[in-house]
DNA sequence: AAAACAAACGTAAAAATGACGTTTAAAATT
DNA sequence: AATTTTAAACGTCATTTTTACGTTTGTTTT
């Protein structure tokens, strides 16, 4: 066994949660176990993101997709390959059983990260067999192996993304207020918006469409709702050239 | 040997250069060779990207620059990693040695693809160990391996940095001429541009620096030429949240 | 001196942005 | 039933940026 592999590929995924009621951007992270020599696992005090090998013909995006289902029980969800890690160090600060075991044969374990947007309230917490919980983008939790890196480089790409696409809506429910988009990208871009001159962008949006409802049970003039329509993006976008440099 | 590695990773290397004479964005490739089992090359009909495997304590950007430094002797040359492949059967409609030999053994080989940026005059073709030449990227040859969808993504990924970030200087000289700007952005873009409106555009930013020279041996009126500033930019962009969408 | 021609400048209307103040509609309270 | 409360929604105006063109200027070549 111990010389099947010099090199290790594995996928990890960052899972962004957007939660509504909290205004947060928040990552889905797991209580990090070890298998022990004896069978049993051992509990080691910090969080990680899920991973896992990729499987025989599965492709890099199949293993993505695999690992969220098998964690969030989601599919369809956005999901972006941000980069891959491959540093020869970037486990040796790793003191545990796994990694010893391959130590005096050079391991290299690459991971393909990926990170997918969904809302956090998709996400059944109950029967939480991986012991999975959400954390706030700007609070985490201590993390293990080199995983902070890749969710602040997932982070760093998700804004940069938000701002060239309209990827927020992926964070949404479909009916949404104009108030709620306004607060996503000020809790994802970590900045103040102008709410009046927001809305008014917004608003003029071929794609961004008011529906014949309204929000229902809340203690205040209820809000308009509006969708957002992918497909009238896509028709309009197909030229833009706007150089923003 | 066969059992040693089920997974091969190795990285790959698009090089982008631009070339001011025949205004054209050309990608940088090679002849195909293998190595047969009685050690003499054999010669393929196509051409290839430039990629290696990792050695032994090398990170996957240590791996790219030194690809690039073997291929065209530069260094410092602006570099993105833009994604991994990983399909199991990426290479299924290659009939070659080198890869039979592992059928049996279900290899997989995953590429970590890099693109740099550089001038195409740069480069020294003389010399060329590698067979290596320039290609438009409109106009590229049989290409090698799953290599044109690696150069198409590459190029996707070029155009969209391209309207978010100056990365268009990393294609020119260090002193250049409005116009010259205005051809590299319409090549890499593949649109048309108003030179007047873009003109005025590029001179009004405090980091697009005129120079007290203008150009030499050129038959008509010279122009004046600039030069970008980095530092100058970087300070400016600090707080920069258009959102275009 | 004149011609040729790319480089460089100009202008005016339209659209987008930034920074604010004001009104409105529904629910809750009196 | 009227009043209050408060978030939703609309409005304005000055400034900046963009779009779509026409015109002038400065070298080199003829």
């Amino acid at each position: 066994m111990k010389f099947e592999k010099i090199t290790n590929i594995s996928v990890d995924c960052v899972v962004f949660g957007y939660d509504t009621i909290s205004k947060s951007l928040n990552v889905l992270l797991m209580k990090r176990y070890l298998e022990s020599d004896k069978g049993s696992d051992i509990l080691v005090n910090d969080h990680v993101l899920t991973g896992y090998h990729m499987h025989k013909n599965e492709t890099l995006d199949d293993t993505a997709t695999r690992v969220l289902k098998e964690l969030t029980g989601l599919t369809n969800q956005y999901k972006k390959q941000f980069k891959a890690f491959g540093d020869p160090n970037r486990l040796s600060g790793e003191k545990d059983l796994i990694w010893i075991k391959h130590e005096g044969f050079n391991l290299r374990t690459i991971t393909v990260a990926y990170y997918f947007l969904l809302k956090t309230e998709d996400v059944d917490l109950k029967n939480n067999k991986y012991q999975k919980q959400w954390f706030p983008i700007n609070n985490l939790p201590e993390i293990g192996f080199d995983h902070e890196k890749i969710i602040f480089e997932a982070y760093e790409d998700l804004k940069i993304k938000c701002l060239a696409e309209p990827v927020i809506f992926e964070l949404l429910p479909d009916k949404f207020t104009i108030n709620e988009v306004h607060e996503v990208y000020q809790s994802v871009l970590d900045i103040n918006i102008d709410n009046r001159n927001f809305r008014r962008k917004l608003i003029n949006k071929k794609y961004i469409i008011p529906l014949d409802e309204k929000q229902v049970g809340v203690s205040k003039k209820p809000a308009q709702l509006y969708m957002f329509s992918k497909d009238i993006y896509k028709k309009m976008f197909q030229k833009n050239y706007l150089i923003n440099i």
